[in-house]
Parts: structure tokens; sequence; C-alpha cells
DNA sequence: AACGTCACG
DNA sequence: ACGTACGTGACGTTG
């Protein structure tokens, strides 16, 4: 039998609309809703396999049967515009998808629903009404079927009713649930209702009088009395919430006879695109991509190799992009002004070090350079001796300054975006990090292509990131900071750090040792054993079996993280051990585990990559291992950071800013009382305390300057009452009374931070000083949680983004010197606020000069940007 | 793959 | 009543 679906587009709309966080597309248009429905709609297709499929949208006027509406429904909360905007939307993105959209005048959706669904079945097509409304059960028949979505436990399921159904939960049939609803009303909806009769009542009413107005009449013997006296008072109101409820099934509106096929095609992938719904693409088994309109070309010998060489010219931009894996050369592609695409393949064709020889001078000489991730060829280059020179502009930090939030940057993403080109996912050609594929394993075609498009798009987007960036006002950030860094951070990626092998085996024994016994004690105490890696096992020890109280619920049970076990600290003497186990189990397994399988066997060093575009702030990022996050905080860690050590010949010698963040904050605000401070050398936080608590600086106690510095370096997140009163084990009134004193002091901070909000709601984004942009779209949502959190991403980027910038020039500064000097010296670490440079002993006083130089100097603010200078045999000594 | 947890600035 | 500070990355467990 052929099934006919529908479904209330405004219900479903709502709902994905809250199930799923605000996303936007680069037009800033918000397309979570969109998403959200397809979602469902692709869930609700899936179950129900239907025919055809037909979605109505509420389009009433002011009849009077809407007036009447508007008085009841009217007072329901209006939808926020977030919303409203992707109503229109939607039904473009389903007309594209060969969805029939029914929708008349004047009529809401469950009215013109239920008409379509009597109609079809009358045709002996069996329909399924989605809804979150319940009044449409009262249409179900044994044919119509009515499907109301649940969320169970984030998922979302659905309720399935056919008159059996209802009978069984309501215990009335379909026609009866209308009497029913009439005499209990529905609050939601503002159907009055007879006062005093709820569900129950209701239903006893209706089983025994099965109407309404049969059940008025026979008012007096209704029992509880009570019921039968307000059905008499309130029979108009309750004849008038028996009209509300009933569905108008006689709706002048036609079942269209048009089945629902060939939903993934062109138009509705080209919709999909528009609000860049990925995962949506990801349905379309042949994705209806555009011809490749560009011809590339292969070279495959020497001799072409060497005359395609001799084309190149200086004068000219040529955007290049060699494709490798490890150390084996894949092969180039070029793009030039003349030439959309050669792909010169190497591995298999050419013998590799006579190709680089030809090419040599291409990298080293003044070609005007475009690519896409120069960094690593920097470190591939040099591996095999080469240089790589004038590189002018690098596209993927190109697009990483227009738009620091995305979470790639791959040539298929900039094509995406730059150019409309749909290209292969560089991830599904090579994998992941995990899965990882050999490029020379591809296949042929898509080997060439992969490698071929590079170049091209390289050179395609340049053109357009580079007006962007000049609108943008973005040439001193990107020529200035980003590009020559990528240099520094090559340098440091070649160089490592070296690490004491035979300390870290050492260290993972140890740790082995404590973990084992720890395990033993814990599941001694527990009375039984158990993974105590496994939060879900822990929290079941802890809250059920111990029935500890205080417990927080995570989405998968109990919340056992160190907040929550510290506040039971002592009610259990299980509480500790897991505390000390979780500690050492992190430093094992992530740290002497960890840093042992990436040490380089041959060298005893640690080659970290440092990520240019995979923060929105501008901060770098460091991967596989990460050295941003080698324990300092942690007592039981720092026989971690005492392994990393210099090489033979060779001191640390390690810098870092003091107090940045506050600095940055007190020249952005302009605050004279901050301003003044720092200045003066003061300790800011005991000043802080001082003004705040109304007293002279040595009366100040170690509380008062606690209190101050978790204010100073909160504010600096948008931190609020609540979690300060946590921190400081104080409440929320006092917490709240500290925040506002510490504006009434500090005033200029106050407008500072309450100004960049406001810009940031106008404009959409925030900026730091060096003109980093970062979009914030949640800060214009109507879901508060949401907007607070916007709200407080644009008071901290512009801090923690010109912090970054500053570090950026430093490091560049530091690394010219190092380089003009000809010193053996090497910048080997950052670490937001910190470089470490491997010294070369006797060059320790030059190197700290160095350092007190550049990074002091690297910006003019209104306050000193100092910093604190310490050499040490290890890490850890550097502190 | 998503989540919970925890290391860092 | 909500749920509460920004920015990261790695590891182990779970479904």
């Amino acid at each position: 039998m052929e099934k006919l679906m529908l479904i209330d587009g405004h219900s479903i709309m709502n709902r994905a609309f809250y199930a799923i966080p605000l996303l936007t597309n680069k037009d800033g248009q918000h397309t979570n809703a969109i998403y959200g429905f397809l979602n469902i709609l692709f869930k609700l297709i899936e179950e129900e396999q239907p025919t055809y499929i037909g979605v109505s949208f509420d389009l009433p006027k002011p009849t009077f049967r809407h007036l009447k509406y508007s008085d009841y429904k009217g007072n329901r909360k209006k939808s926020p515009d977030e919303l409203r905007t992707q109503i229109p939307l939607i039904k473009e993105v389903l007309k594209a998808m060969n969805v029939i959209i029914y929708e008349k005048e004047g009529y809401e959706a469950d009215d013109v629903l239920a008409t379509i669904a009597k109609k079809a079945e009358a045709m002996g097509i069996s329909p399924v009404i989605v809804s979150g409304d319940r009044d449409l059960l009262q249409i179900a028949t044994e044919n119509i079927k009515i499907k109301i979505p649940k969320t169970k436990a984030g998922k979302t399921e659905t309720e399935d009713y056919f008159e059996k159904d209802v009978i069984e939960k309501y215990g009335v049939t379909p026609t009866e649930f209308i009497e029913v609803k009439a005499l209990m009303g529905d609050t939601s909806d503002n159907v009055p209702g007879v006062p005093s009769v709820g569900e129950k009542t209701a239903i006893k009413i209706i089983n025994e009088y099965k109407t309404v107005e049969t059940a008025i009449e026979n008012a007096e013997n209704i029992k509880p009395k009570k019921a039968g006296e307000n059905l008499l008072q309130y029979k108009e109101q309750a004849m008038l919430s028996k009209y509300l409820v009933t569905i108008d099934t006689n709706v002048p509106i036609d079942f269209i006879n048009v089945k629902t096929e060939d939903i993934f095609n062109e138009s509705f992938f080209n919709e999909c695109q528009k609000y860049e719904l990925k995962s949506i693409l990801a349905k379309f088994k042949e994705t209806p991509k555009k011809e490749d309109d560009v011809k590339f070309n292969l070279i495959d010998n020497i001799e072409e190799a060497k005359a395609y060489f001799d084309t190149l010219k200086k004068d000219e931009e040529i955007a290049y992009k060699m494709i490798y894996d490890n150390d084996i050369f894949a092969g180039v592609g070029f793009t030039t002004k003349e030439d959309n695409g050669t792909f010169i393949k190497v591995y298999d064709c050419i013998d590799e070090d006579e190709f680089l020889n030809i090419y040599k001078p291409f990298f080293e000489e003044n070609y005007k350079k475009i690519t896409l991730d120069g960094k690593t060829d920097i470190v591939f280059l040099t591996k095999k001796g080469i240089s790589l020179n004038n590189l002018t502009f690098d596209v993927m930090i190109g697009a990483y300054i227009l738009n620091p939030s995305k979470n790639k940057y791959d040539y298929n993403h900039i094509a995406e975006e730059f150019l409309s080109l749909e290209y292969d996912e560089k991830d599904d050609i090579l994998g992941t990090r995990k899965s990882k594929k050999f490029i020379y394993d591809i296949e042929e075609d898509l080997w060439f292509k992969y490698c071929a498009r590079h170049s091209y798009v390289a050179y395609k987007a340049k053109e357009i990131i580079s007006k962007k960036i000049e609108e943008n006002d973005q040439q001193n950030l990107f020529y200035n900071i980003e590009m020559p860094l990528i240099e520094v951070l090559a340098s440091m990626e070649l160089y490592g750090i070296k690490v004491c092998k035979e300390e870290l085996i050492e260290y993972q024994q140890e740790l082995d040792k404590e973990i084992e016994e720890l395990t033993k004690e814990i599941h001694l105490i527990a009375g039984e054993e158990f993974n105590i890696n496994s939060s879900k096992q822990l929290g079941e020890i802890l809250f059920d079996k111990f029935n500890l109280k205080g417990g927080k619920k995570t989405t998968r049970g109990w919340s056992t993280s160190a907040d929550v076990l510290e506040k039971l600290y002592d009610k259990h003497e299980i509480i500790p051990k897991i505390l000390v186990y979780r500690t050492y189990a992190k430093l094992k397994s992530t740290y002497a585990d960890g840093l042992l399988n990436v040490l380089d066997e041959k060298t005893s060093r640690i080659y970290s990559s440092f990520n240019q575009t995979a923060t929105a702030t501008g901060r770098l990022s460091s991967t596989e291992p990460n050295l941003q996050n080698i324990p300092i905080k942690i007592e039981l860690g720092h026989k971690v950071r005492k392994v990393f050590k210099p090489e033979e010949g060779y001191i640390f010698v390690d810098a870092d800013y003091s107090q940045i963040e506050l600095r940055v904050l007190a020249h952005l605000s302009q605050d004279e009382h901050l301003i003044q401070a720092f200045n003066e050398g003061q300790d800011i936080h005991k000043m802080t305390a001082s003004k705040i608590f109304k007293k002279p600086l040595d009366e100040v106690t170690t509380f008062e300057r606690g209190a101050a510095k978790a204010i100073n370096f909160g504010l600096i997140y948008g931190k609020q009452a609540f979690s300060l009163s946590q921190d400081l084990g104080i409440t929320k009134a006092k917490a709240e009374e500290y925040i506002n004193d510490y504006f009434d002091k500090y005033p200029s901070i106050k407008e500072f931070l309450d100004n960049t909000v406001k810009q940031t709601k106008e404009t959409g984004y925030t900026k730091t000083y060096f003109g980093r942009i970062r979009y914030v779209p949640e800060i214009n949502s109507s879901n508060f949680l949401q907007r607070g959190i916007g709200e407080r991403i644009a008071m901290n980027t512009p801090i923690q983004g010109t912090a970054a910038d500053i570090i950026k020039i430093a490091m560049i500064k530091v690394y010219n010197r190092i380089k003009k000097e000809n010193l053996k010296s090497r910048l080997i670490l950052q670490v937001h606020d910190e470089l470490l440079i491997e010294t070369y002993k006797e060059e320790k006083e030059i190197i700290k000069n160095i350092l007190k130089d550049e990074m002091e100097n690297a910006i003019q603010f209104s306050v000193k940007m100092l910093i604190d200078i310490n050499e040490g045999e290890n890490w850890y000594d550097t502190k």
C-alpha cells in the first residue's frame, strides 16, 4: 500500500531549533533548524518509507476563526528571529527535494494535514502525520497513524498512534479525545476547559456520556459533584474549548498526487551547499560535482620537467604545491598566470635527487611563491638540504586570518569557500591520523587530480583571499606577523627538544608501581574489582554502592570529575585514593607513555608540530605531542619537565611575559589605575585588593589578595559571581559585591568590556589590537546561555588574542636576531606567554639580552611588557 | 565518534 | 530554574 507522510513544519522546526546549538553559514545565516529538520526528516523517511511526502506550515490570516485563536493562542511565545528566518529557507530546501508544501491562508497546519490525510485515506493511501501536537490524535483511524516525536535521553524517538493505540493509552476513541480535551483544557494552548476537571475526570465523564453536550445535560448526575457543578457553570467555556480543539478536516485544499522521488538531486545539493550542511552533503551518493573544467598537464619524465622549469619566471607569481609522504617525494604541481596546472610526478618516474637539483633555484631564489601550508614544505625541504625563500603567500594562513573559527583549512575547504569548487575531501583521500593511507597507494587518476588541484587552488584562492585581507585591513597582521612566523615554527619543529629517555623510562616504571598499588587498595575498599578509568563504573561505586551525596549527572551517568570528588574528599576513604590514582594514571598515559611513543630513537629528541591555524583567538597549538601542556602546576608531574634537557654544551634559557593578559587589558582599556600600578611595578593583585577592600596596601590579608587575584584573572574571561563564589568559598552575594566594587574602582575596564560586547553585537565579530578578527554569531542568540557564551568570547578574544599576537611578533624578532647574529642557540618552544631557547652556553648572556630586548619591545603599550628570565639544566629548573 | 576527564596558558 | 571562565590537545571508555 502506498504511504503518505505529512509533517507539521513549524512543530518539527521548533524541535530542531532547540535541540541543536546555533549554527551559521559564512553569510551569517542561521542554519541549525534547517539542519535538524532534515536530520529528523531522513530518520522518518527511513522508518516509514513513504511514497509521498508533504509538509504543512501555518499560514493564518485574521479570519473570524483566527481571531478567536489569537485570543487564546496569541500569547504563545513568539518564535525567535534566528528560527523565523529559517522558515522560508526550509520551504525552498523541501521544494528542491520534491517534497510538497501544503499551505492555505487562514488555516493552521494541523487542519491542513488532517484534511489531506482524510482525502488520501479515502483514496486507499495510508497517511502518517508527524507533529508534536497531541490534538491530532483525534483523527487517528485504523489507517491514519499519528507520530509524535519525543526526546528521550537526548535522542528523538516517536510514539505512534493508530486508533487502537489512542484507545489503549487514553481509554477513549479518537473522536472522544476531542471531548476529553474540551473538558480538561490545555494550558499550553490556552484552551480553558472546565475548572477542576483534569485528565482522569474528563476521561471518566466522556466514557459515560460520550460528548460534552450529553455530559452537560446530565451534569447533576456527575461525580465528583464539583465537576458537575463547574460543567454547568462553565458550559459555554466548555463548548468554546471543544470548538478550539476540534481539528477542521474540511480545508479547501487537495492532496497532490506527486511522488517524492529523486530527493538527492542537484538543486537539493545546491541548497545544502548554500547552508554548508556537510553531513547532509555526505549523503549524496554521486555528488553532482562540476565536471573538471580545469585542465591539468602531467609531466612524468626528467626532460619535460627540465623544460618546464625554464618556463618559470622570477617576476611572476607562481603557485606550487609539493606532495610527499614522510620523506618520500610524490611530486609537485605548479600554477602560473599562463598555466592552470602542471603536475610533475616524481615518485616512480623521476630520480628525486635529479629533480630537486633542477628545481632547487625555484625554491631558494627569488621566485614569488604562493602555496598552501608552506611550513610543512620548509620542514621537508630542509631535510633535503634545500631552503625555501620568498614565500609570499600561504593561502592556508590567509584563509585562517579571514576566519579563524574553521575546523580545517585543507585545499578542498579553501576551494569550496573561495572558488565554489567541490573537490574530494583531503581526509577521505588520505585518511585521518589514525587511519592514514599512503599517497602512493591511491588510485592513479585521483592521485593526479589530488596533487594537481593543490597549486590551482592556491593560485586562484590567493587572488580572492589577498583582496579580502586588504578589505579587512589585515595586511600588517598577515604579511608582517603570520607569514614570517611560518619559518620560525618550521625551525622549531626541525630542532625539536631533547628528552632523557632513561629518566623517562624510570619515571614510567615508578608510576606503574604506584598505580598498581593504588588499584589494589581502591578495589579492596570498593569490595570489588572494577575499572577505575571508567567514569561510569566509578560513578556507580561511589554514588549507587556507597550512596555518597552531591553527585552531578552527566549524559552518561554520574559525574566523577575532580571538582565533584574534591567536595567529597573526607566523606569516604576511597576518594583521596581515586584522586591520586587519577593523577598517576594521567601522568603515565599522557606523559610517560605518550612521550616515549613519539621520542625519536636516533636523536633522542621529540618533534612536535606547531599549528598556526588551530585556535579561534590567534594562539598557536602544539600536537603530537602537545608540548604546551607539560605538567608544572601539579607537583607529582614535575618529574616530567625534568626529563626535557638541553643538548651537551647548551643550557635552557626560558623567558615568560609577566601577566601579559592583564597588561594587554590595561592598555586596551586605558585604565589609569591599572596602567599606573603596572608602571610603578606594584603587586597588582595586592593593589586591587586594597582598592576593593578599601584599606592601605600593608593591611591587605592573604585572603583578600587571593580574592583580588581571582577577580583580576576572572574578568579576562567574563567570570560571573557564582563561580567566583565557588572558587573563594564565599556567598554569591559577597562575590557580587566584590565584582561591583571592582568595576567601581576600575570604571574604564567596565567601559571597555561593555563596549567590546556592544561592538561585537553590532558587527558580528570581535577584534584584537592587531586586527585579528573572530566572528561571534552566538552573541545575538535568543538563548541566554548561548548569548552569555558569546559575550564572554567577545570580551576574552581581544585580550587573549592580542597577547598571542605580541608573542608572535617577539618570536619573529628573537628568531631573526639569532639568525642574523649567526648564533648556535635556537628557539625551540613557545607556550603562549613563554619562549624556550636551547642556548649555547657561551651565548647565554647574548641570548638573555636578545630575549629581554625583543620580547619587551615587541610592542610599545602604555604599560611595559616585562619578562622574567630563568636558566636551567632542564625545563623544570627554569621556573 | 562522542564523551568525560585532565594537563597547560 | 536554567548553569555558571576563555583557549587548547591527549587519553581511555563507551556505544
